[in-house]
DNA sequence: ACCTTTATATGATGATTATCATATAATAGA
DNA sequence: TCTATTATATGATAATCATCATATAAAGGT
């Protein structure tokens, strides 16, 4: 080997640390293979010695935990009460006005879903799997009710759903209602909990 | 003229109603002027003298009631106790599981919501405005207490929210699981009002 | 210092894109 | 029947796409 044993792993990393941003923000099809690699400062040819193909990047990408799940995953442990104050409190700066921009950019889930909608399978599944991450992991600070499931989807539709559709508009305004109103729904939910 | 008065009018309006399908299904980029236009039984260089772009095309799609809104707009009037029952009645059929693919892929609010962040002011404009129809037309049930907004807004999102979700999934399991949750979690919602 | 192996770059392919200029076809009014 | 006018079709442009074959460059082991 001539270039040093982690030159290629880092480069791959590097590649899908780039990747990431853009295809959550312009979409899978608006970012070709081309302004990917070159938002990397590398050229398209090298592309494939790190990927069969474009859809396996996005694959790779989609399977990460980023986002709401990671932020949720990076709790600490704890009794169920306080999983679910820390969860609250999670789901609260995730529908913070502030953040539409900012911290909402790198969640998979609020800017991919329809893109997952139309893809192949193998890449709608992943991102069936990272959506169900997040409500198993609402489910954790949850009581033993029978309803738990259905108060994590309904809290995971509301806090992912929120973000889609305040982002979905050119009033601010409108936005601003819409995530106050899905952040006191969930408090609501949760605190009943 | 030379064409029957109503020719052009007509023919733009299949352009219209064939197009609007595709371009939920397969989303604004995917959908080529040159396949739109032969799907409508024309050629590519005919669709410039009914609309001035492609973006055109998208804002009168998009400006349209259709799906879940029209739905709503279709109810007879009646008291606010007697909307409200409606209202629960048509969200229950646009959350069966069985319309998934039939009666969903029919709504711009649950199929474009994505394209509208990503494409331009206006066309971002004209589909908060039709989410925000959608959160008018449920606010018209309620009663009238203070959080008669907010809880539209709920419903909303959990709606429509519920079919992004359940659609970018593979697993007809988890499909079926959320799209139960949002049903019954607006039906309490509502009932409570 | 050099050679061999591997990571990246270059160049090309054939397909598809939005848009427009120009050509054709269709028919209402004469 | 003919003509003027308008709706649609054809052909072209320059850009972009995913992918690959081939060329180059980089540096570890000798």
């Amino acid at each position: 080997m001539r270039y040093s044993k982690e030159h290629k792993a880092e480069t791959r990393q590097r590649i899908l640390d780039v990747a990431a941003p853009l295809l959550r923000r312009d979409g899978f099809s608006a970012v070709s293979v081309d302004k990917l690699m070159r938002a990397a400062d590398l050229t398209r040819g090298g592309f494939y010695a790190h990927f069969q193909s474009k859809e396996q990047l996005i694959e790779s990408i989609l399977s990460r935990n980023a986002g709401l799940v990671r932020m949720l995953d990076d709790r600490e442990g704890g009794e169920a009460q306080e999983l679910n104050a820390q969860a609250l409190s999670i789901l609260k700066q995730y529908l913070d006005p502030q953040n539409l921009d900012e911290i909402i950019e790198g969640c998979p889930l609020a800017t991919m879903p329809i893109d997952a909608t139309r893809s192949s399978p193998r890449l709608r599944g992943a991102y069936g799997q990272r959506f169900w991450a997040l409500i198993e992991q609402l489910k954790r600070g949850f009581g033993k009710r029978k309803r738990d499931e259905e108060d994590a989807i309904v809290a995971a539709v509301i806090a992912v759903g929120g973000i889609v559709f305040a982002r979905a508009t050119t009033s601010v305004e409108h936005s601003a209602k819409i995530e106050a109103a899905c952040a006191k729904h969930i408090a609501t939910m949760l605190d009943a909990t």
